[in-house]
DNA sequence: ATGTAC
């Protein structure tokens, strides 16, 4: 029998070799002749699963099977929050995901916009696999807020002290690192899991306590409690704090493209263009690899903050009493519908029922402390800041510093540098997203920046 | 978001 003849039988292009090879190997063992050929593959195609220890027909019976679990006529419906500010690509690519053939659940988040793969305020559940690009290539980017014990007055009467305490306490641009390593227990767990964390892994030693670049920051500001929250333990009142976005850095960035090859090289021919949304079978060597190693990312960039928040709070010379941390790029092994699936969040804020978490607006907007409502629509979701109004390219030819200058100091909010890309011009209003996804969280806390940090793109924001 | 360069 010929490929097209196959075929016509019912066996799908991409099993069409398998079926061969199992054809001529049995013949060959004269355990099925020629005529009884076509009834055997029929027999394979209604019932593959009996024939997974068949002698001869097992590969067939095993890619037939494979091939049926990638078919999905329709993409699994997704709900959206704050549907009017987000453009038709975003749910071109999470239509995409969305029909990728572990996909199980999703949701879409009021800040999402383009992203590599599936879009950033994407959400996405699968069924035993991890995709690398829904996690994002910064694995493990995350918030983090400290209270510190401070009088709210300070961070005006003494700026000098604050923004020595900034510019001293991390730093900044792509590939920056430190040349003394600062210390830290998380580099006495196991980088040896994997090839590319072993490594990386003086690289990202180095590179702890740093905040790369982007749309990463470190800023003080004042954080407002309307009323006493007994988790955080802080009465109701203002409180200086620290806040820093950040991730897992070079290493992080290294673990993500490294695995997305190897899942892009296995994808079956018929989902090439499904390209950054491959996935690895967390079955597989590599899935486990790429789970052990996503860990090992989610550890170090908690590290990092951790780093940062000991070395800013030294130099100011305070103490942290209290905090409020989340990933949210990142995947975790979850049970929704009564079933454990995993849920990649890239740019999605984990908001799980009475879950804390920090969502930041721009460098004039506030941040929230929020505390998630376990909306089960949004598989305990919600977004992770405002989101962009415009691509970085259009911020920087639309924002000079003079034009925003203005608005920076109304709001009370010192620069000591950042790109014109980040300016609060280029991002949605942070309180009409609130609002889009008030059945997602409560507010617990809003935090207005004072003075920020971020990476200097060259044009001065003192200007 | 990162950092390298078939």
């Amino acid at each position: 029998m010929n490929g097209r003849q196959l075929q016509k039988l019912g066996v799908p292009e991409e099993c069409v070799r398998e079926a061969i090879t199992a054809i001529q190997f049995a013949i060959s063992s004269r355990t099925t002749d020629s005529k009884q050929v076509k009834a055997k593959i029929k027999e394979v195609l209604d019932a593959p699963e009996a024939f997974l220890d068949d002698d001869y027909f097992a590969k067939f019976a095993q890619a037939i099977i494979d091939d049926r679990n990638f078919v999905r006529a329709e993409p699994v419906a997704y709900e959206t929050w704050g549907k009017s500010g987000i453009d038709q690509e975003s749910h071109f690519q999470m239509r995409q995901a969305c029909s990728v053939p572990v996909a199980v659940a999703g949701a879409l988040m009021p800040d999402a916009h383009v992203g590599y793969g599936l879009p950033i305020g994407g959400v996405l559940a699968c069924d035993n696999a991890v995709i690398p690009y829904a996690v994002g290539v910064d694995i493990a980017c995350r918030m983090k807020l400290s209270v510190l014990d401070i009088a709210a007055d300070a961070i005006d009467s003494q700026f000098n002290r604050f923004k020595e305490a900034l510019e001293g306490g991390t730093r900044f641009g792509v590939g920056k690192e430190y040349q003394k390593p600062q210390a830290h227990a998380v580099m006495d767990a196991d980088w040896s899991i994997t090839r590319i964390t072993r490594e990386k892994k003086d690289r990202a030693w180095k590179q702890l306590g740093t905040s790369g670049s982007g749309n990463h920051f470190v800023e003080f500001g004042l954080l407002t409690l309307t009323e006493r929250d007994e988790e955080l333990n802080l009465d109701a009142g203002q409180y200086v704090a620290l806040l820093s976005h950040s991730g897992s850095r070079g290493a992080g960035a290294a673990v993500c493209s490294t695995y997305s090859a190897i899942a892009q090289a296995a994808l079956p021919k018929k989902y090439e263009d499904l390209g950054r949304l491959a996935w690895l079978d967390l079955e597989s060597e590599a899935g486990q690899e790429y789970w052990a190693a996503m860990n090992l990312m989610g550890d170090y960039a908690a590290a990092n903050h951790d780093v940062i928040h000991r070395q800013v709070s030294k130099l100011l010379g305070s103490q942290i009493i209290a905090g409020v941390e989340n990933h949210h790029n990142f995947a975790w092994k979850e049970t929704h519908g009564g079933k454990e699936v995993i849920v990649h969040r890239k740019g999605a804020t984990p908001a799980a029922a009475g879950e804390l978490g920090v969502i930041p607006g721009s460098m004039a907007d506030p941040a929230f402390v929020v505390r998630g409502k376990g909306n089960a629509a949004s598989l305990g979701s919600a977004s992770h800041g405002a989101g962009r109004q415009m691509s970085r390219t259009k911020a920087r030819d639309k924002f000079s510093w003079k034009a925003v200058k203005n608005d920076l100091e109304k709001k009370g909010v010192r620069v000591l540098s950042a790109g014109a890309d980040e300016v609060p011009g280029a991002y949605k209003d942070i309180r009409q997203v609130m609002n889009e996804q008030a059945d997602l969280v409560d507010i617990v806390a809003r935090f207005d920046p004072r003075i920020v940090k971020m990476c200097d793109d060259g044009s001065k924001a003192e200007d």
